[in-house]
RNA sequence: GGGGUUGUAGGGUAGCCUGGUCCAUCCUACAGCGUUCGGGACGCUGUGACCUGAGUUCGAAUCUCAGCAACCCCA
């Protein structure tokens, strides 16, 4: 055996790589370790604490969710604690979650004569205060939203940011509206705008009308988005639902129309939680770890100096550009620490950064920067004008990154036509199977094809053809996918 | 809802079957010093762990039970 080998294979050890994609659930929660997203070493079940860098991810996420409902929206924020009678009104919703309810009992060493309900939603909260402040048809229609933290008792297994019994970030949203038209038009209203959210972290899709049987409890109906994880499975995302009258009967919520009359109010609301930056960092991270979109990354740019011969002379032109690049609004970090440039590489690479900068003497007589984008393309930049040619990688980058999840979000849609071929092809993404609509033949897709059913694709339309289960020609389909 | 597996330094692991050899292995991390630095540097010196509780035993990381936590599979 030769020098070099022994060499070579005790370097290849030293490389602490990510797993591989293909064990998602491996990688995904090294990642989340290693890139410094989640500490899921709190020791309450479900229960999870996010680093630094993985809030700031948060926090610019969110802030797109927030520009696009901050028009028409007002932000605010109810309490955590629900009394068990405001909680307790409204029949479909307690079946829903009473399983799941945490309960407050006691007040210090005292019990309380009303429980208190820790929210895992905030309807029961928000409505009967709807009721105080709804009172003509000149405050409708009311739009709200909340960013909030919200207790479910899981009893499935847990999951950072997919399944958790504490959710952190749940934005919802809440609507009240004088028709049940205007609030059906709200809801396409909404899933319009979180297309535009997902678009904007470059991730593909779906969007379908869950089956009646899948809906929040409480609703008419529910339009959910879903993303396709890497393993094949689908995530649900954002959902949207049109509450009907429900709660406003349950909780009297009405208004005095123009002609005078106490009308009920028409509802709607909608969320979205940390799971979307589950999808965004599932859909786009490699083997190298996060790669994440310009606009969310916490670090946009990192410049890494190549410290040989002038060290001083390096750093100073480093440090002009840092500032340079700051002026233009770009998130700028320069890598001073006392590595080796190819482990800053890796660093940064591992943190998702889009664009590298490296400075060496070499750069600096030519008058240039080595630029290197998170996909892997090199290119060398004339420090003139260095802050618009990032930004215009940056762009191609963001269509190149929209592009590659694209390309494998269709890989794992397929049209179906039997039974057989949905449960093969729901083993590792999503079947497109045609059915006639009737529950009982959803029910027996469901259990014959051992996957879930998300339900009718949305803004699509689809020819004739013979649902899976009883043979009758409809136009017609659903989705079906195992689900997280 | 049902089943399975696991818990050893900050992270990943060896040891467990067959109790004593272990003041616990290796990689990584961390601290200090020096040499280095265009894709994961090296040397030297240090730091740091048997999930919690009960039990069995002369003796438990190792066996038993319970709790807590995590992961996987199936409905």
């Amino acid at each position: 055996m030769t020098d070099s080998k022994i060499k070579s294979i005790s370097k290849e050890s030293k490389q602490a790589k990510l797993p591989r994609k293909e064990d998602f659930s491996e990688w995904y929660h090294e990642l989340l370790m290693t890139a410094e997203i989640i500490d899921n070493r709190y020791p309450v079940k479900g229960m999870c604490v996010w680093f630094p860098f993985g809030f700031a991810i948060r926090k610019s996420v969110y802030a797109i969710i927030r520009e696009l409902l901050d028009p028409d929206h007002q932000e605010t924020q109810f309490p955590l604690m629900i009394p068990e009678n405001e909680f307790m009104k409204e029949a479909q919703h307690i079946k829903g979650f009473e399983d799941e309810v945490y309960w407050v009992t006691c007040g210090g060493t005292t019990p309380l004569e009303v429980k208190l309900a820790l929210r895992p939603t905030s309807e029961t909260a928000i409505y009967p205060m709807f009721k105080l402040w709804i009172r003509s048809h000149a405050d409708l229609p009311l739009r709200i939203y909340q960013i909030v933290n919200t207790f479910r008792y899981e009893t499935k297994h847990t999951r950072p940011l997919i399944r958790l019994r504490e959710i952190t970030s749940f934005k919802e949203a809440h609507t009240v509206h004088a028709t049940w038209e205007e609030a059906a038009e709200q809801v396409e209203t909404a899933i319009a705008r979180y297309s535009q959210f997902y678009r904007r972290l470059a991730l593909p899709f779906l969007v379908s009308r869950r089956p009646s049987w899948d809906k929040f409890p409480g609703a008419d109906y529910t339009t959910a988005i879903d993303v396709i994880m890497p393993d094949g499975k689908t995530l649900q995302v954002g959902t949207a639902h049109h509450l009907g009258s429900t709660f406003a009967r349950t909780y009297e919520i009405t208004y005095e129309s123009e002609s005078g009359e106490q009308k009920l109010v028409s509802q709607t609301c909608y969320g979205i939680s940390e799971r979307c930056i589950a999808a965004l960092i599932s859909v786009h991270g490699d083997e190298k770890g996060l790669a994440l979109p310009w606009e969310v990354a916490p670090v946009q740019v990192a410049i890494v100096p190549i410290l040989l011969g002038d060290k001083e002379k390096v750093l100073s032109v480093c440090r002009e550009l840092q500032g340079k690049l700051a002026t233009e609004k770009i998130r700028v970090q320069l890598d001073t620490s006392d590595e080796r440039p190819g482990a800053k590489f890796y660093k940064w690479e591992m943190k998702g950064v889009p664009i590298r900068l490296e400075v060496g003497p070499r750069d600096i007589e030519k008058g240039v920067v080595t630029l290197v984008r998170r996909d892997g393309i090199k290119k060398t930049v004339p420090m003139d004008g260095l802050a618009l040619a990032i930004a215009a990688e940056a762009e191609e980058l963001q269509a190149a990154l929209y592009q590659k999840a694209r390309a494998i979000h269709e890989s794992k849609v397929k049209d179906v036509s039997t039974i057989e071929e949905a449960r093969a092809q729901t083993e590792g993404g999503v079947a497109l199977v045609p059915w006639c609509g009737e529950v009982d033949c959803g029910h027996q897709l469901e259990d014959q094809v051992g996957a879930n059913m998300l339900g009718e694709p949305q803004y699509q339309s689809f020819s004739e053809a013979a649902c899976a289960v009883c043979g009758k020609k409809s136009a017609g389909r659903t989705y079906m996918a195992r689900q997280y």
